[in-house]
DNA sequence: AAGACGGGGAC
DNA sequence: GTCCCAGTCTT
Protein backbone atom coordinates (compact mmCIF):
# COMPACT_ATOMS: atom_id res chain seq x y z
CA UNK A 1 0.00 0.00 0.00
CA UNK A 2 1.21 3.63 -0.97
CA UNK A 3 1.35 6.14 1.05
CA UNK A 4 -0.68 9.92 -0.12
CA UNK A 5 1.20 11.81 -1.99
CA UNK A 6 1.92 15.21 -0.73
CA UNK A 7 1.72 17.17 -3.61
CA UNK A 8 -1.69 15.49 -4.83
CA UNK A 9 -3.55 15.88 -1.07
CA UNK A 10 -2.01 19.29 -1.35
CA UNK A 11 -3.70 20.38 -4.38
CA UNK A 12 -6.73 18.96 -4.32
CA UNK A 13 -7.24 20.24 -0.73
CA UNK A 14 -6.85 23.40 -1.39
CA UNK A 15 -9.01 23.29 -4.75
CA UNK A 16 -11.57 21.62 -2.56
CA UNK A 17 -11.22 24.45 0.04
CA UNK A 18 -11.36 27.37 -2.82
CA UNK A 19 -14.91 26.23 -3.62
CA UNK A 20 -16.05 24.32 -0.78
CA UNK A 21 -15.46 26.70 1.82
CA UNK A 22 -18.06 28.37 4.28
CA UNK A 23 -18.64 31.72 4.29
CA UNK A 24 -17.55 32.30 8.48
CA UNK A 25 -17.37 36.19 9.70
CA UNK A 26 -13.83 35.44 10.75
CA UNK A 27 -12.61 34.63 6.90
CA UNK A 28 -13.81 37.95 5.37
CA UNK A 29 -11.04 39.51 7.75
CA UNK A 30 -7.45 40.02 7.75
CA UNK A 31 -6.98 41.74 11.39
CA UNK A 32 -5.76 39.56 13.02
CA UNK A 33 -6.96 40.78 16.81
CA UNK A 34 -10.24 39.68 15.51
CA UNK A 35 -8.55 36.35 13.97
CA UNK A 36 -7.48 36.02 18.00
CA UNK A 37 -11.10 36.28 18.86
CA UNK A 38 -12.50 33.69 16.51
CA UNK A 39 -9.73 31.46 17.23
CA UNK A 40 -10.02 31.78 20.85
CA UNK A 41 -13.37 31.01 20.75
CA UNK A 42 -13.82 28.41 18.27
CA UNK A 43 -11.32 26.20 20.86
CA UNK A 44 -13.62 23.08 21.88
CA UNK A 45 -16.67 25.76 20.50
CA UNK A 46 -18.80 24.93 17.42
CA UNK A 47 -19.20 27.06 14.62
CA UNK A 48 -22.46 28.00 15.30
CA UNK A 49 -22.09 28.58 18.52
CA UNK A 50 -19.20 31.14 18.46
CA UNK A 51 -20.91 33.36 15.24
CA UNK A 52 -23.21 35.50 17.51
CA UNK A 53 -20.36 35.64 20.51
CA UNK A 54 -17.61 36.53 17.84
CA UNK A 55 -20.16 39.55 16.47
CA UNK A 56 -21.31 41.21 19.88
CA UNK A 57 -17.84 40.35 20.77
CA UNK A 58 -16.25 42.73 18.01
CA UNK A 59 -18.97 45.23 18.73
CA UNK A 60 -18.05 45.50 22.43
CA UNK A 61 -14.39 45.16 22.00
CA UNK A 62 -13.47 46.28 18.88
CA UNK A 63 -9.77 46.73 19.24
CA UNK A 64 -6.97 45.80 21.54
CA UNK A 65 -6.91 48.64 23.69
CA UNK A 66 -10.54 48.70 24.04
CA UNK A 67 -10.79 44.71 25.01
CA UNK A 68 -7.30 45.91 27.38
CA UNK A 69 -9.10 48.78 29.33
CA UNK A 70 -12.59 47.64 29.75
CA UNK A 71 -13.51 45.72 33.22
CA UNK A 72 -13.08 41.64 33.58
CA UNK A 73 -16.82 41.47 34.82
CA UNK A 74 -18.16 43.21 31.26
CA UNK A 75 -15.39 40.78 29.15
CA UNK A 76 -17.04 37.79 31.11
CA UNK A 77 -20.56 39.06 30.43
CA UNK A 78 -20.19 38.84 26.65
CA UNK A 79 -18.67 35.38 27.34
CA UNK A 80 -21.20 34.34 29.28
CA UNK A 81 -23.02 30.74 28.09
CA UNK A 82 -19.67 30.14 25.91
CA UNK A 83 -17.98 27.81 28.37
CA UNK A 84 -14.33 27.26 29.18
CA UNK A 85 -14.23 31.03 30.43
CA UNK A 86 -10.46 31.11 31.29
CA UNK A 87 -10.57 31.71 28.06
CA UNK A 88 -12.18 35.09 28.22
CA UNK A 89 -9.86 35.83 31.34
CA UNK A 90 -6.94 35.38 29.11
CA UNK A 91 -7.69 37.36 26.50
CA UNK A 92 -8.37 40.13 28.74
CA UNK A 93 -4.93 39.48 30.59
CA UNK A 94 -2.83 38.91 26.97
CA UNK A 95 -4.70 42.40 25.66
CA UNK A 96 -3.07 44.34 28.74
CA UNK A 97 -0.01 42.85 28.07
CA UNK A 98 -0.22 43.61 24.41
CA UNK A 99 -0.91 47.18 25.04
CA UNK A 100 1.97 47.64 27.66
CA UNK A 101 4.57 45.44 26.08
CA UNK A 102 3.72 45.81 21.94
CA UNK A 103 1.99 49.26 21.89
CA UNK A 104 -1.33 47.25 21.34
CA UNK A 105 -0.74 45.14 18.21
CA UNK A 106 -0.30 41.42 18.38
CA UNK A 107 3.54 40.55 17.74
CA UNK A 108 4.40 37.92 14.82
CA UNK A 109 7.27 36.29 16.65
CA UNK A 110 6.14 32.67 17.92
CA UNK A 111 8.27 32.83 21.36
CA UNK A 112 6.50 35.92 21.66
CA UNK A 113 2.78 34.81 20.95
CA UNK A 114 3.24 31.22 22.84
CA UNK A 115 4.32 33.38 25.74
CA UNK A 116 1.04 35.27 26.29
CA UNK A 117 -2.11 34.10 28.44
CA UNK A 118 -3.97 31.74 26.57
CA UNK A 119 -1.47 31.19 23.29
CA UNK A 120 -0.62 27.22 23.48
CA UNK A 121 0.48 25.21 20.20
CA UNK A 122 -2.50 25.75 18.15
CA UNK A 123 -3.92 29.47 18.77
CA UNK A 124 0.17 30.52 18.07
CA UNK A 125 0.01 28.43 15.41
CA UNK A 126 -2.98 29.50 13.72
CA UNK A 127 -2.31 33.14 13.98
CA UNK A 128 1.08 33.09 12.53
CA UNK A 129 -0.10 31.46 9.60
CA UNK A 130 -3.14 32.87 9.10
CA UNK A 131 -2.72 36.41 9.79
CA UNK A 132 1.20 36.43 9.27
CA UNK A 133 1.25 34.00 6.34
CA UNK A 134 3.93 31.82 7.96
CA UNK A 135 4.15 27.68 7.54
CA UNK A 136 3.62 26.20 10.73
CA UNK A 137 1.12 23.82 10.62
CA UNK A 138 -1.57 23.36 13.03
CA UNK A 139 -2.94 20.07 14.65
CA UNK A 140 -6.30 20.63 16.67
CA UNK A 141 -8.97 17.54 16.69
CA UNK A 142 -9.75 18.15 12.67
CA UNK A 143 -6.42 17.82 11.46
CA UNK A 144 -5.44 15.26 13.85
CA UNK A 145 -8.28 13.57 12.74
CA UNK A 146 -7.45 13.91 8.67
CA UNK A 147 -4.29 13.12 9.37
CA UNK A 148 -5.07 9.95 11.64
CA UNK A 149 -7.11 8.60 9.15
CA UNK A 150 -5.11 9.59 5.88
CA UNK A 151 -1.83 7.39 6.93
CA UNK A 152 -3.56 5.01 8.88
CA UNK A 153 -2.39 5.89 12.28
CA UNK A 154 -4.67 3.77 14.53
CA UNK A 155 -5.04 4.21 18.53
CA UNK A 156 -7.08 7.28 20.43
CA UNK A 157 -6.77 10.62 19.07
CA UNK A 158 -4.11 11.83 21.98
CA UNK A 159 -0.74 13.28 22.14
CA UNK A 160 1.24 10.02 21.12
CA UNK A 161 0.54 10.56 17.99
CA UNK A 162 1.42 14.31 17.90
CA UNK A 163 5.07 13.65 15.99
CA UNK A 164 4.02 11.74 13.37
CA UNK A 165 1.51 13.79 12.46
CA UNK A 166 3.53 16.81 12.86
CA UNK A 167 6.24 15.72 10.61
CA UNK A 168 4.03 14.42 7.86
CA UNK A 169 2.40 17.97 8.16
CA UNK A 170 5.72 19.72 7.79
CA UNK A 171 5.90 18.30 4.89
CA UNK A 172 1.64 18.75 3.41
CA UNK A 173 1.69 22.33 3.93
CA UNK A 174 1.52 24.79 1.37
CA UNK A 175 4.43 27.16 1.62
CA UNK A 176 2.33 29.53 -0.54
CA UNK A 177 -0.63 29.68 1.19
CA UNK A 178 0.00 28.16 4.61
CA UNK A 179 -3.23 29.69 6.14
CA UNK A 180 -5.52 28.82 3.38
CA UNK A 181 -3.84 25.15 4.24
CA UNK A 182 -4.34 25.22 7.69
CA UNK A 183 -8.04 26.21 7.39
CA UNK A 184 -8.96 23.88 4.65
CA UNK A 185 -7.89 21.03 6.53
CA UNK A 186 -9.79 22.03 9.74
CA UNK A 187 -12.72 22.54 7.15
CA UNK A 188 -12.24 19.61 5.84
CA UNK A 189 -12.56 17.87 9.38
CA UNK A 190 -15.20 19.90 10.21
CA UNK A 191 -17.41 19.41 6.94
CA UNK A 192 -16.29 15.78 5.18
CA UNK A 193 -14.01 14.00 6.91
CA UNK A 194 -16.17 13.94 10.09
CA UNK A 195 -15.77 11.78 13.28
CA UNK A 196 -18.89 10.15 12.63
CA UNK A 197 -20.33 9.28 9.31
CA UNK A 198 -17.80 11.02 7.21
CA UNK A 199 -18.31 11.50 4.11
CA UNK A 200 -16.00 9.98 1.96
CA UNK A 201 -17.71 9.83 -1.03
CA UNK A 202 -17.37 13.90 -1.42
CA UNK A 203 -13.75 13.59 -0.27
CA UNK A 204 -11.00 15.17 -2.48
CA UNK A 205 -8.00 13.16 -0.88
CA UNK A 206 -9.95 9.33 -0.88
CA UNK A 207 -7.51 8.23 -3.46
CA UNK A 208 -4.89 8.97 -0.90
CA UNK A 209 -6.39 7.93 2.18
CA UNK A 210 -5.16 4.54 3.84
CA UNK A 211 -8.17 4.46 5.98
CA UNK A 212 -10.93 5.17 3.56
CA UNK A 213 -9.03 2.76 1.40
CA UNK A 214 -9.39 0.09 4.57
CA UNK A 215 -12.72 0.96 4.93
CA UNK A 216 -11.89 1.61 8.74
CA UNK A 217 -12.37 5.26 8.46
CA UNK A 218 -15.31 4.68 10.92
CA UNK A 219 -12.96 3.31 13.37
CA UNK A 220 -10.01 5.99 13.47
CA UNK A 221 -9.61 7.26 16.03
CA UNK A 222 -11.04 5.13 18.22
CA UNK A 223 -13.56 6.51 20.30
CA UNK A 224 -13.16 7.97 23.81
CA UNK A 225 -14.52 6.25 26.96
CA UNK A 226 -16.77 8.81 29.09
CA UNK A 227 -18.45 8.38 32.13
CA UNK A 228 -21.25 10.92 33.16
CA UNK A 229 -22.62 11.32 36.50
CA UNK A 230 -25.44 12.67 37.78
CA UNK A 231 -25.80 15.69 40.40
CA UNK A 232 -28.57 17.42 42.42
CA UNK A 233 -27.76 21.07 43.22
CA UNK A 234 -30.10 22.82 45.36
CA UNK A 235 -30.12 27.04 44.75
CA UNK A 236 -31.79 29.60 47.27
CA UNK A 237 -33.45 32.58 44.99
CA UNK A 238 -33.43 35.15 48.07
CA UNK A 239 -35.14 38.05 47.78
CA UNK A 240 -35.32 41.74 49.60
CA UNK A 241 -38.05 43.95 48.01
CA UNK A 242 -37.61 43.21 44.39
CA UNK A 243 -33.71 42.46 44.40
CA UNK A 244 -32.25 39.03 44.62
CA UNK A 245 -29.23 38.13 46.59
CA UNK A 246 -26.31 36.49 44.24
CA UNK A 247 -22.85 35.93 45.46
CA UNK A 248 -19.52 35.54 43.17
CA UNK A 249 -17.57 32.71 42.64
CA UNK A 250 -14.40 31.75 44.09
CA UNK A 251 -11.56 33.87 41.86
CA UNK A 252 -10.09 29.65 39.98
CA UNK A 253 -11.87 26.68 39.50
CA UNK A 254 -15.33 25.87 37.74
CA UNK A 255 -16.77 28.94 36.64
CA UNK A 256 -14.50 31.25 37.85
CA UNK A 257 -15.49 34.64 38.74
CA UNK A 258 -19.18 34.32 37.56
CA UNK A 259 -21.85 35.01 39.49
CA UNK A 260 -24.99 32.34 41.23
CA UNK A 261 -27.79 32.17 43.93
CA UNK A 262 -26.54 30.61 47.11
CA UNK A 263 -26.42 27.28 47.12
CA UNK A 264 -24.79 23.97 46.72
CA UNK A 265 -24.85 19.99 45.99
CA UNK A 266 -27.15 17.49 47.71
CA UNK A 267 -24.87 15.38 49.91
CA UNK A 268 -25.97 11.97 49.82
CA UNK A 269 -28.35 10.46 51.86
CA UNK A 270 -29.72 14.52 52.45
CA UNK A 271 -33.05 15.94 51.61
CA UNK A 272 -33.43 18.95 49.04
CA UNK A 273 -34.36 21.03 51.91
CA UNK A 274 -31.86 20.04 54.68
CA UNK A 275 -29.31 20.74 51.70
CA UNK A 276 -30.45 24.19 51.04
CA UNK A 277 -30.42 25.09 54.90
CA UNK A 278 -27.54 23.73 55.42
CA UNK A 279 -26.00 25.24 52.21
CA UNK A 280 -27.28 29.05 53.77
CA UNK A 281 -26.02 28.41 56.85
CA UNK A 282 -22.58 27.70 55.63
CA UNK A 283 -22.66 30.37 52.62
CA UNK A 284 -24.38 32.96 54.41
CA UNK A 285 -24.14 32.00 58.14
CA UNK A 286 -28.47 32.80 58.69
CA UNK A 287 -31.07 30.02 59.23
CA UNK A 288 -33.65 29.63 56.49
CA UNK A 289 -37.18 30.53 57.89
CA UNK A 290 -39.26 28.40 54.86
CA UNK A 291 -38.27 27.30 51.52
CA UNK A 292 -41.20 26.88 48.46
CA UNK A 293 -40.03 25.06 45.72
CA UNK A 294 -39.52 27.28 42.80
CA UNK A 295 -38.27 25.91 39.47
CA UNK A 296 -36.39 22.56 38.72
CA UNK A 297 -33.65 23.21 35.86
CA UNK A 298 -31.76 20.33 34.32
CA UNK A 299 -28.45 21.18 33.04
CA UNK A 300 -25.64 19.55 31.31
CA UNK A 301 -21.99 19.61 31.58
CA UNK A 302 -19.24 17.25 29.63
CA UNK A 303 -18.71 14.56 32.73
CA UNK A 304 -21.73 15.40 34.85
CA UNK A 305 -25.55 15.96 34.43
CA UNK A 306 -26.75 18.49 37.47
CA UNK A 307 -30.16 19.11 38.30
CA UNK A 308 -30.91 22.34 40.05
CA UNK A 309 -33.71 22.43 42.08
CA UNK A 310 -34.55 26.31 42.56
CA UNK A 311 -36.33 27.51 46.16
CA UNK A 312 -37.57 30.86 46.98
CA UNK A 313 -36.10 31.29 50.54
CA UNK A 314 -37.34 33.15 53.28
CA UNK A 315 -35.26 34.84 56.32
CA UNK A 316 -36.35 36.11 59.38
CA UNK A 317 -36.62 39.83 59.43
CA UNK A 318 -33.65 39.38 61.88
CA UNK A 319 -31.46 37.86 59.77
CA UNK A 320 -32.68 39.48 56.49
CA UNK A 321 -31.61 42.55 58.07
CA UNK A 322 -28.10 41.17 59.07
CA UNK A 323 -27.61 39.89 55.85
CA UNK A 324 -28.10 43.57 54.08
CA UNK A 325 -25.72 45.47 56.45
CA UNK A 326 -22.61 42.73 56.39
CA UNK A 327 -22.94 42.52 52.63
CA UNK A 328 -19.71 42.18 50.93
CA UNK A 329 -20.21 43.67 47.68
CA UNK A 330 -17.22 42.63 45.83
CA UNK A 331 -18.53 38.95 47.06
CA UNK A 332 -22.46 39.69 47.67
CA UNK A 333 -25.01 41.59 46.18
CA UNK A 334 -28.57 42.24 46.19
CA UNK A 335 -29.69 43.23 42.70
CA UNK A 336 -32.43 43.78 40.82
CA UNK A 337 -33.96 41.18 37.80
CA UNK A 338 -33.29 43.70 35.25
CA UNK A 339 -29.96 44.51 37.06
CA UNK A 340 -29.09 40.96 37.23
CA UNK A 341 -28.35 40.67 32.99
CA UNK A 342 -25.06 42.42 33.49
CA UNK A 343 -23.74 40.00 35.93
CA UNK A 344 -21.87 36.76 33.91
CA UNK A 345 -23.48 33.98 34.97
CA UNK A 346 -23.53 30.33 34.51
CA UNK A 347 -25.98 28.82 31.76
CA UNK A 348 -27.79 27.12 34.57
CA UNK A 349 -28.70 29.97 36.51
CA UNK A 350 -29.55 31.93 33.77
CA UNK A 351 -32.20 29.46 32.99
CA UNK A 352 -33.46 30.13 36.86
CA UNK A 353 -33.20 33.77 36.43
CA UNK A 354 -35.28 33.46 33.23
CA UNK A 355 -37.80 32.03 35.07
CA UNK A 356 -37.60 34.61 37.93
CA UNK A 357 -38.54 37.11 34.85
CA UNK A 358 -40.46 35.06 32.84
CA UNK A 359 -43.22 34.64 36.33
CA UNK A 360 -42.92 38.00 36.99
CA UNK A 361 -41.29 37.06 40.41
CA UNK A 362 -43.17 38.03 43.51
CA UNK A 363 -43.29 35.07 46.17
CA UNK A 364 -46.21 34.49 47.66
CA UNK A 365 -45.35 34.66 51.54
CA UNK A 366 -47.80 36.40 53.18
C1' DA B 1 0.64 11.94 31.37
C1' DA B 2 -3.72 12.98 33.22
C1' DG B 3 -7.32 15.90 34.88
C1' DA B 4 -9.87 20.31 35.10
C1' DC B 5 -12.36 23.33 32.56
C1' DG B 6 -18.74 24.58 29.84
C1' DG B 7 -21.94 24.41 26.88
C1' DG B 8 -24.64 23.19 23.01
C1' DG B 9 -25.69 20.42 19.09
C1' DA B 10 -25.78 16.13 16.29
C1' DC B 11 -27.60 11.60 16.26
C1' DG C 1 -28.89 8.89 26.32
C1' DT C 2 -23.67 9.39 23.98
C1' DC C 3 -20.07 11.72 21.74
C1' DC C 4 -17.73 15.57 20.15
C1' DC C 5 -15.88 20.19 19.36
C1' DA C 6 -10.48 25.63 15.39
C1' DG C 7 -7.25 23.70 23.28
C1' DT C 8 -4.85 25.51 27.44
C1' DC C 9 -3.25 25.22 31.96
C1' DT C 10 -2.10 22.82 36.11
C1' DT C 11 -0.43 19.09 38.72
Amino acid sequence: MTNPESREVRSALLRWYASRKRDLPWRRTSDPYAIWVSEVMLQQTTVSAVIPYYERWLDAFPDIRTLARSPLQKVLRAWQGLGYYARARNMHRAAKEIVRRFGGRLPVEAEALRALPGFGPYTTAALLSIAAGRPIPVIDANVRRVMMRLLEIRGGADSRTEAEIRTALETLISRRAPGRFNQAMMELGALVCRARNPRCLSCPVRGECRACRLGIQEVIPAPRKTTVTKQEAVVAVIRDGGRVLIQKRPPAGLLAGLWEFPGGKREPGESLRAALAREVREELGVELAAARPLVMVKHAYTRFLVTLHAFDGRLSKKDLGRLRKQTDRSRRRWVSLSALRRYPLPSGSVKIAEYLQDVDFSPVFP
